[in-house]
DNA sequence: TATTGTTATACTCTATAACTATA
DNA sequence: TATAGTTATAGAGTATAACAATA
């Protein structure tokens, strides 16, 4: 029985499954996201929290619907996601007046100083994960990946 | 308010989102899975079902155990998995004998129609989906996709 | 009427540990 | 000791519907 399992190469997997772009993308995905966790994990930042974090640094009085749109996270979610961001002591609610439905988000110094951080540490993980691409094939797989995306962006 | 965000486009977007693998292959793997749901949902066949069902279709007799291997499930994971296939008549388990640890899978009549239906619905799937792409980019995307496995394969 | 933020709920997927029976 | 299947549990992430306040 052990034997057998040492005989089987990749190339020997479901043909049926390795075709498909779906499957790929879902594997890749998960070597990505587990890598993310044991790089981030102590600091308690999820991928999401991330993608937050960084979207108000990039946009300073961003909304949570805004947010909402840009990551394609809907609303609901993200209301845990800010939360946790604020108990952290990363972000703030600011009234916006003229709208009182609203509040814009900014980050603390601490924010800034945990996205920095964190932005650090994912530059080192993507460049353990795509050790063996040359820069080429990186922008190659960005742009395909985005053109994936793109029919989505379109329809909204 | 309303006016702000058409101003907005794809490229107005977070760069440093933008930039990370890790982040485009997120939102290009939800793409599928939503579409994948939208396309299977009724037949109550998940995209992880779906590669369980295409394994054993593939590997005759193969073990709850070698599939966890090769599809990076948890064993734990594939149980519910396993047990739901058999519930729904598409596998059954059959003892092995010299090894009363295992039981070996195997598709039903039932479980082979289901199989071949899915796999035709979910090659329209990808069809849409790929729309854009031609031949060579999909090659392409998919050689891309499953060299980021690769590392993490050759260590098991 | 539409939008913002929010609550509640359920479901999928994943991760981990531990157990049993077998080898 | 190691492996196969299993159970239990917890945590992300997602999807949906509904609500109050506001526009």
């Amino acid at each position: 029985m052990a034997e057998s399992q040492k005989i089987h190469h990749f190339d020997v997997n479901d043909e049926v499954l390795e075709s498909l772009v779906g499957y790929n993308l879902k594997r890749a995905y998960m070597i990505f996201q587990s890598d993310f966790r044991a790089t981030l994990g102590e600091t308690g930042i999820t991928t999401r929290a991330f993608s937050v974090l960084s979207l108000i640094a990039q946009v300073t009085d961003i909304t949570q619907s805004e947010i909402s749109r840009r990551l394609g996270i809907e609303r609901s979610g993200l209301v845990a996601i800010v939360d946790d961001l604020q108990e952290k002591g990363y972000t703030v609610r600011v009234p916006v007046p003229g709208d009182r439905r609203i509040q814009a988000l900014s980050l603390t110094k601490e924010g800034k100083k945990a996205y920095n951080e964190a932005k650090q540490a994912i530059a080192i993980h993507e460049q353990n994960l795509l050790s063996d691409f040359n820069k080429k094939e990186v922008k190659q797989l960005l742009s395909l990946l985005k053109r994936l995306r793109k029919p989505e962006d379109s329809v909204t």
